[in-house]
DNA sequence: TTAGGACCTCAAGTTCCTTGAGGTTCAAGA
DNA sequence: TCTTGAACCTCAAGGAACTTGAGGTCCTAA
């Protein structure tokens, strides 16, 4: 539990991302400037390591950078209400389930397409496919009266 | 139905999309140079409007712009067959779908992350908030074996 | 000693636009 | 006819989150 310094190979891997980006999250200021060897290659511990993880982490959930910031703020800041954390977070569900919503939409209108062009049209020529009319239509969302 | 020529405001409102992505669209190759006024104005028809609309419709859908491309050249070639444009939006269907998943996935962590955070911690401060916790275990997915 | 792998620093590319600056053109009202 | 003011024009750069590339240095092990 001593000297455990490590290269940013080491460190990416551990953390399961490339190389390019543990430099790219230093550029930015999400991970602190890394000590270096006399020979100028970076140096990496544990804390380190656990930093680039939580932000991987956060990176999977999909939360921009902006918001990783803010939480690290918070967590670096062991004396900051958890309830800030936590609102974070369900701000950031609720973008998640936002986008959950319209990829199900998404879903059911493309199927639909396909479906329709499965039956009716798939032998023939692009001239005639459904797929080309049903794109043509601008998309009815709720029941918006069309134009005349 | 004779001069339908208009504006590219007109255009793009009729397609529901600024006017800058319409000259993008333009500048990429999506939608073809644009006929002009003398003063220098693009002026646009109804075959204009529909290929925009079409455009803006798959983008909707979430297509890549290059997945676009290629259905506009099955479409722009009348003569080919349809079951290749019901092949790209399989495709398409299949790479939504995969999405889908992974938000699926998202949203459980993330709602079960709040849920813990919200019976038995909240109160305190983040040093101790189980949130940061969790973000600081890599993830487990299935049941890869953890490395020792 | 030397090979080659890992590392270094810029710089530019990716995707799909959006925003801004600085300058014309056009339609319409006075 | 003149004059607004909106709509248009062309670059150029920015944004998110990285990735890729070029060209060069450092380190480890045989």
């Amino acid at each position: 539990m001593s000297s455990s310094a490590m290269t940013i190979g080491a460190a990416a891997k551990r953390a399961g991302c490339p190389v390019a980006t543990v430099r790219y999250y230093e550029e930015i200021g999400l991970m602190p400037e890394a000590e270096r060897r006399p020979g100028g290659h970076r140096l990496y511990d544990e804390t380190d390591v656990a930093r680039l993880i939580f932000i991987r982490r956060c990176r999977e959930l999909d939360m921009p950078i902006g918001k990783i910031v803010a939480l690290l703020a918070i967590s670096d800041d062991g004396a900051r209400p958890c309830a800030e954390a936590l609102d974070l977070t369900h701000e950031h569900l609720a973008a998640v389930r936002s986008r959950l919503n319209e990829l199900r939409e998404l879903e059911r209108t493309l199927a639909a397409f396909a479906a329709e062009c499965a039956q009716t049209c798939c032998q023939g020529s692009s001239a005639t496919c459904t797929l080309f009319s049903e794109l043509r239509e601008p998309a009815r969302r709720g029941g918006a009266a069309r134009p005349t």
